[in-house]
DNA sequence: CGATGAATTGACATGACTCAACAACTGTGG
DNA sequence: CCACAGTTGTTGAGTCATGTCAATTCATCG
């Protein structure tokens, strides 16, 4: 069960976008440097923790957030009750785009990882975007990326056996592209992701470390060989 | 096993925009007539048969489409050469929204039931949303729509037991608002949709019918019990 | 330490898959 | 119109994968 933490007001203003490391790759690489005085002051940043809640489903909102570093994931509500992630959000992601368009956040958005997040307001956003149609066009690329990014969770991670889906799992929570290298969620997240229990995670996670596919170097953070995951995969 | 037939060229020009009486559903209700004016003579409407492929993953694209009436299915391909369905494009849908930002397209997109579409050239609604805000806004709005569709798809369709997963795709196949009733796919594509072999779907069609959920008015044509089936999903 | 929650493991039940037989439907040619 | 073949859908029996429930170990933190 996830800790409902309200969020204390502690966005703090004052931002340096100019010299963000992250500029290049998030969403706003587009704007002019006069484009970012006009809205840096309405930027804020804030580090959040584990367990935290950034919004939840439902909720009226005003900003969208791009991710510096850490990770969350999106959960939604099924009629009996029972949760499902269906998005993970990371480093150089954007998230609560759903503002552009509307007015109501489509999922709890609870922090897994600590994790720097940059906050604009939406309406800032939407008046850049109709100036400015590099941004208008990364902001279109960003929603296609999204879109193809959740077909590839239907056909990866709900589809086929659960060690299938858990190769696969392992294969997205690579961290670092050249590395081999994963930390693991928690097993109740596992199984929302991958749709199984947590005791099949367990076992499966279990079957993977005997054989060979993955080693514990540390608690949860595991080293994992690449290519007989993918043979799994495509068994 | 679909029937892969080439597209014929038989695409017809001179559509009379102004009248269709799709427009105010289909993404370009905000054109004025002047902007139909201009990009009027590029639109072209085709009907396709059932098995016909409208394109394939990874085809070179310069068009996107709207579907004026019929059904089709995209398709993905997994790395172990099994397909799945990651959606269903029917009346008033937008098809290849990612030649807006790419060159390949996404799927394979077959037709299911005899479709009627209009296409249009990438590049000139490319254009005309530079200059018009409202079909931008439109765009947005409708790739929202589509990602909102991918992810309840995720939580629908791909979690909980086979009876879960069926009902809701039985809920989700309602034509008509009012009316109760629905047609069926055949049972391989709802196997590639719910992810089970067709022996499963089969089986829990015919539970379903045993029990009352669903009645066969014709073939392949059934009256649900709704508020029963939504007890099913919500159980 | 001891207390708590998370993860693992075992035994068992059950849901879904596999393989096989058969039935229903479709289209073709006589 | 019928006979036939090919395709699609249904059903049954047995197996395997996953879920369920319970006991135990492990990790974390006061």
């Amino acid at each position: 069960m996830v800790k409902q933490v309200t969020l204390t007001q502690a966005w703090e203003g004052d931002t340096d976008c100019l010299v963000c490391s992250m500029r290049s790759s998030v969403l706003f690489s587009g704007l002019t440097e006069k484009d970012f005085e006009s809205m840096h002051e309405d930027i804020e940043q804030l580090t959040l923790q584990p367990g935290n809640v950034l919004y939840k489903a439902g909720d009226l909102g005003h900003h969208l957030f791009t991710v510096r570093s850490g990770l969350l994931k999106l959960v939604q509500y099924l009629p009996d009750g029972t949760q499902r992630i269906v998005r993970l959000v990371r480093s150089t992601d954007v998230l609560g785009l759903e503002m552009m368009t509307g007015e109501l956040y489509d999922h709890d958005a609870v922090v897994l990882r600590t994790t720097e997040l940059c906050r604009y307001p939406k309406d800032a956003v939407s008046r850049l975007s109709q100036q400015n149609p590099v941004l208008l066009k990364d902001l279109m690329t960003r929603w296609q990326k999204t879109l193809t990014e959740a077909e590839s969770w239907i056909t990866k991670l709900s589809t086929g056996s659960a060690k299938k889906r858990m190769a696969n799992l392992l294969l997205c929570l690579i961290e670092d592209e050249d590395s081999s290298e994963c930390f693991l969620l928690s097993r109740e997240d596992i199984g929302s992701i991958l749709n199984m229990t947590i005791e099949t995670a367990s076992r499966t996670l279990s079957e993977f470390k005997r054989t060979g596919l993955i080693k514990e170097i540390r608690h949860n953070h595991f080293q994992l060989d690449i290519s007989t995951l993918k043979a799994v995969v495509a068994d």
